[in-house]
DNA sequence: TAAAAATACTCCATAGGTATTTTAT
DNA sequence: ATAAAATACCTATGGAGTATTTTTA
C-alpha cells in the first residue's frame, strides 16, 4: 500500500476527535471504512497509532510522534494549495525583465518596477541588463518575459514592440570641448549638424541594424557631412565613459544626462535635426503568463499620454 | 477531487521524464490513466502544469513553481516514513525518566543515562526530579516510563520495582558535632545506635510509608533509644542542608557523600545496625514502549553483580 | 452491560487497462 | 508522416456503505 494524504487527513480527524465514530461523522463517511483506513495506515507504518478503549481511541506514544509529522505535512500541502491558487490568479509567480543600459537610465524604469512590486508583492521580479539583440532573442526563447530597449533590432515573429515614448537626443561632449562652451539652454545652446564635420565621433555598434547611430550617420551623409568615427562600442555606458575621457563626442537619449552628469557636457541638437530616441517595451504576443499581462498593462497605463518630458 | 500524494508522485515522474509515456513506464502504469491523473491535478490546481508538444511535455512556469512545492512535500513524507520506521523499531521516540533526589545522587544514574544516549541517540530523554510518591503515581498514569527511587512507597498494581543495589547508610553530622570528631575510617569511626540517644535528628517525612527513616526509628525503639526529632522535611537535599547548618544529625545513603561533601561529616554505622538503602528502578510491567524495555535491559545489565560498592 | 471499535460482506466509484483518435511538428 | 498525448470505453481494485459481532471498561 502507498500512503496517501487521505490517510493523514483521516488520522488527524480521529486524533482530534479521540473517537472513531465522531471522526467518521466529521469526515462524512461511515465508521467501518474509517476503521479500515486507520488500520491500513498503522499496518503500513508498522506501529500502533491508537490505544482502543471502551469510550474512544487515544493516541499511543508513537501516535503522538506521528501526529506532529502528519500535521506538518498537511499544513504544508494546505500552504501549497493556497500558493498555487494565487499562481492560478496570476498574482504569484516569477517575471523576468531585462533592460538595455540606456533603457535602464530612463526614470520610467525604476518607477514602473516600484509600482509593480507594490501591487504584486508575490511576483518575484528577476531583473537583468543586456544588449538589445540578446534581450530580443531571449524573449523569443521564453527565457525572459519583457524587455526595455531603444531601437528594435531584428523582428522575430510573435514579439510585440510597443513604443512607450520618444525623447530628444543630446550631444555629449567632454567638459573641455569646444561644444561645451555653448550655453546650456536657449537658442545658442543647440548643436547644428555641421558641428559634426571632422569631429571625433564615438558610436554604439549595431551589427547591420538600424538604430540611433545609423540614423545620425544617415542624416550626416544626406547633408554631405563627414564625422570622424574614432570608436565603435557595445554599450552606451562605454560610450559615455569614452566621451568623459575626452576621446570624442557622441549622442545619447536625453534621459542619459543622469549618467556622467558631472563629467560630460550635454547640449541639445538643432530643431531641424529630426533625431529622437524611442523607448520600447518588448514581449511575446502569445505570452500566457498573467504576470506579463499585468506588467504590460501597468507600463502602458503609466506611460499613457506621457511623452517622456519628465525624464 | 481531493489532492493525493499519488498526484504529486505522478507529476514528479512526468516532470522528470519530460515525457508522459516514459513516465508511465517508470510508474508501471499505462499512459492514458497517467494522462488523466495529470489532467485532474491541473484541473484541481486551476493551472496548466505542462505545455504539450509533439515530442513530450515541458513544464510551464506554473509547473516549475509547482515542482518545487511537490518535491518539498514528497521529500517531507519520505523523511516522515523513515522516521516512523525507526519509531517502529523502537530506536526513535521519547522516554520520560524521573529520579528522587537521593537516587539522582547515585553515580549509577548519570552513567546509565550516558550509555543510553550513546546507544539510542534518536530517543529523546525527558528527565525530571520528584518525590518517590509522585514518581510512582505518574508511572502508573503513563506520564512517565521509568523512575529511580529508594524505598518503594505504595505498590500500585502493574508496577515493577526492581532493586538494583543496596548500599550502606551513613550518619551525617555537622562539622563541629561531637560525632565529627571520630576518625573517618577504622573501628572507631562507627557510630553506635546509643549515640542517637537525645540527639537532634532530622528526618525525611514519608506520610505513613515505610522507608529508611521509619526503619531507623523502629531500630531505636527496639533498643529503647529516644532520639529528639527536630525536623521532618520533604527532600533528602533539605535534610543535608539542615545538617550542614548545624540543626542536627541525620542518616543518608552512602552515595550522598558527594552532596555537601565539604560541609557535612559522614560516618559509618556500627556493624550490628542492619540498615541499608536500596536503589529501585520502577516501570510498568505492561509498558509496550520498546524504549522502556531497552532502558530496563540496559540498567539491569549495568548493575548485574554490582552491589553499589563503586559509589 | 453499554458504548465503541472491529469484522464480514456488499456495492460502487474511480484508478487503471485496452483500443483508437487527435494533435503537433 | 510520425511520435506522443488525448479520448472513449471497459475492467477491477479497493474505498465506502450496511449489518453484525467483538472488545473494553
Amino acid at each position: 500500500m502507498d500512503m496517501e494524504l487521505r490517510h493523514l487527513r483521516y488520522f488527524l480527524a480521529v486524533a482530534e476527535a479521540g473517537h472513531l465514530t465522531r471522526a467518521a461523522a466529521r469526515l462524512n463517511i461511515q465508521q467501518p471504512p474509517l476503521s479500515q483506513q486507520i488500520k491500513a495506515l498503522e499496518n503500513h507504518l508498522g506501529v500502533a497509532l491508537f490505544r482502543r478503549h471502551a469510550k474512544g481511541m487515544a493516541l499511543t506514544e508513537s501516535g503522538e510522534l506521528f501526529l506532529e509529522e502528519a500535521r506538518r505535512i498537511l499544513d504544508s500541502t494546505a500552504v501549497m494549495e493556497q500558493r498555487m491558487a494565487r499562481v492560478a490568479q496570476g498574482v504569484r509567480g516569477r517575471l523576468a525583465i531585462a533592460f538595455t543600459t540606456s533603457a535602464a537610465a530612463h526614470l520610467l524604469t525604476p518607477r514602473v518596477l516600484r509600482l509593480f512590486r507594490g501591487r504584486y508583492p508575490e511576483i518575484e521580479l528577476s531583473l537583468s541588463e543586456n544588449s538589445a539583440a540578446e534581450i530580443t532573442e531571449r524573449i523569443a526563447a521564453r527565457d525572459l518575459h519583457c524587455g526595455f530597449l531603444r531601437v528594435p533590432v531584428g523582428r522575430p515573429p510573435g514579439l510585440v514592440f510597443r513604443t512607450l515614448l520618444k525623447e530628444p537626443v543630446l550631444v555629449a561632449a567632454p567638459l573641455d570641448h569646444r561644444l561645451a562652451q555653448k550655453p546650456r539652454t536657449g537658442k545658442n545652446a543647440a548643436v547644428a549638424l555641421k558641428d559634426f564635420q571632422d569631429e571625433n565621433l564615438i558610436l554604439v555598434r549595431r551589427a547591420g541594424a538600424p538604430g540611433l547611430y545609423a540614423n545620425l550617420l544617415a542624416l550626416c551623409a544626406e547633408r554631405g557631412i563627414c564625422p570622424n568615427v574614432v570608436a565603435e562600442v557595445e554599450r552606451m555606458m562605454t560610450n559615455l565613459n569614452l566621451v568623459a575621457a575626452g576621446a570624442g563626442i557622441s549622442v545619447v537619449p536625453a534621459s542619459m544626462q543622469q549618467v556622467h552628469a558631472k563629467t560630460v557636457a550635454y547640449r541639445p541638437l538643432g530643431k531641424s535635426i529630426h533625431l529622437n530616441a524611442p523607448l520600447n517595451l518588448v514581449y511575446r504576443a502569445a505570452d500566457e503568463t498573467a504576470a506579463t499581462g499585468f506588467f504590460v498593462d501597468l507600463v502602458t497605463s503609466t506611460t499613457a499620454g506621457d511623452d517622456g518630458a519628465r525624464s
